[in-house]
DNA sequence: CGGAATCCGGAACGATACTG
DNA sequence: CAGTATCGTTCCGGATTCCG
């Protein structure tokens, strides 16, 4: 298995890889949250009732540095400002979506 | 999105459930190692060549912990140990699989 | 409202040395 | 061979404050 040096950075694996962009607490929540709508950051902040205002904004900030998700923002009073999930982002859902499940599956049968 | 307790400790979502059983560094990677071969302590060790004693021995124990994985000590002299995946870890391969094609195209399209 | 900047403690992690 | 113990460092993440 060999390396991998993207944008200056050592990975060892293509996991990692992904974890580093995906992984976390928060990010796969995120886009699962915005697969079918978007949100404005307090709709985002409300749904993930736990997160802090620093865990979100460097989150999305992230998320968005690496096309998973662009953000909109709209010129009103007071200033909106919305995030919608990507191409990219999109093609994480089923994957999010395996996991979710599996996650389901072991909560279930209560052997974690 | 309920909360979830489980063996004391708060889960958000069922993805966070399973980032903390399966996520990290390294417990895919040893996973994805087993998947269609037992190995020994040192052979995982050579093969994730980064990987430190105290991480390897740290993730092995966890992913046994919670049956992803097998032990088996067999004694001979020198002693010799095998690695194994259950049922439960053989399950997480699918979602691994997929996991490492994301990070394979993401690594091409080199748009990271 | 929608964030950014700063500070800070604890957990995660690596390197090294040592052991049955 | 298959780990454990200890130490030092890094970094994640929470709380708080501030800004346009």
């Amino acid at each position: 298995m060999p390396d991998f040096i993207i944008d200056n950075r050592l990975y060892y694996n293509p996991v990692e890889f992904v974890m580093d962009k995906i992984g976390g607490a928060y990010k796969m929540p995120i886009l699962w949250r915005l697969k079918d709508k978007n949100c404005r950051y307090s709709e985002l902040k409300k749904s993930l009732s736990h997160i802090s205002d620093r865990m979100l904004s460097k989150s999305l900030k992230e998320l968005e540095q690496y096309a998973f998700i662009s953000k909109e923002i709209f010129a009103e009073v007071p200033v909106r400002t919305e995030y919608s999930i990507t191409e990219k982002g999109q093609n994480c859902i089923p994957v999010i979506e395996s996991l979710r499940n599996l996650g389901l599956e072991w909560m279930k049968n209560d052997d974690s």
